[in-house]
DNA sequence: CACCGTTGGCTAATCGGCTTAGCTTTAAGG
DNA sequence: CCTTAAAGCTAAGCCGATTAGCCAACGGTG
């Protein structure tokens, strides 16, 4: 019985492709052997487990998200680079929407890729919002702020959440929009 | 051998109590019955499955949630009723983190309960954007905005995704005064 | 070429959760 | 008191995850 010569790498990449086509959480160990043409217990050499992928596959989406955003900012400043990132952001959950739901699991301190990767995608929001003069906690909140519209707006459309037929492309558009005028004049309490 | 007593109320009701305890997705059919002191298909007397046990708790978390917001709104406006409803929001994500997650399941259009509390959810919105002079299409794509921008500020609070020490209750603060200024001048493009 | 160790694959078995089928018994109403 | 709808039960099957333990393929070494 010839080997399907299988490691890590494959094993996680075929995940992730399989996830995206049956989604996050019909993402199974049993249909990704299968379609590794492997019994299920096989992947346990490759894998920890289910818990393990689906953390390997978070630090492979979110290395591939950091990289997204940050190709798309370079060479571009203010309002041009926050749009380029949030198209680039948006782009990729429509487009791999079994990973994209992995990026938000948390990295595991001791998966030194996977915290890398994080970084990578926050510093490329902290490079953008530099352009607008934020630094500091300002920026901090202001990466937080920003996180939470593009991750809000991309969950609720995968989601369905957007009923009325009011085109989403451009409310997305007005809702960046709506990011760069805040960046503009940011909020300061008083501190 | 007396009889518990359950009907759907109940069950729902005990298992949005548990969700919250130990999590939306560890909520499960064989915990619930045990915690009602019942055997497990009996839960099948009050309810399809488990699938629908959520869709069921969905409904109730998007009423009470509606209520919560409806509730912060009234008799205010403007910036003042933004940050009301905005904190009631985050405090029924804080104070029940395993009905909140049900939110997001779209209404069954079946279930008129659901369906009119997701509309009374989406009316406070608008009633507070009209405080604002947002109407027709800009209301539309404004609340896609405060909706995206509050769903993914508590989704991820609740995933731990905000790493840095700086203070989340500030940097929510700042989120909402920075939607106030987007309302107060809201972009159109050209339409 | 033969040997041998590593390791990738397998089968078997267990466990937990969901679901269906079908039986029993409660309890409410005539 | 009798009937009957419904609330509960047990039994059984399915599926996915996990662990244990076996076997065979491949790579390196003599």
């Amino acid at each position: 019985m010839p080997r399907v010569g299988l490691n890590q790498q494959t094993v996680v990449r075929e995940a992730a492709r399989l996830a995206d086509e049956v989604g996050f959480q019909q993402l199974t160990l049993a249909a990704l052997a299968s379609r590794l043409g492997v019994a299920l217990p096989s992947l346990y050499k490759h894998v920890r487990g289910a818990d393990a992928l689906a953390q390997k596959l978070a630090a492979l989406a979110t290395a591939e998200l950091a990289t997204a955003m940050t190709t798309a900012a370079v060479g571009r400043s203010g309002g041009d680079a926050l749009r380029a990132m949030a198209d680039a952001y948006r782009d990729y959950a429509v487009r791999h929407p079994g990973r994209y739901p992995a990026t938000q699991r948390v990295p595991d301190p001791a998966d030194a890729e996977h915290v890398e990767a994080g970084e990578r995608a926050v510093g490329a929001i902290f490079a953008v919002l530099r352009g607008y003069g934020l630094t500091g906690d300002d920026a901090v909140d202001a990466t937080r702020a920003l996180r939470s519209a593009l991750h809000g707006f991309v969950t609720l459309e995968a989601a369905g959440g957007f009923g009325l037929p009011r085109d989403v492309d451009r409310s997305y558009r007005q809702l960046v929009a709506s990011m760069d005028i805040s960046f503009r004049s940011w909020p300061r309490d008083g501190r």
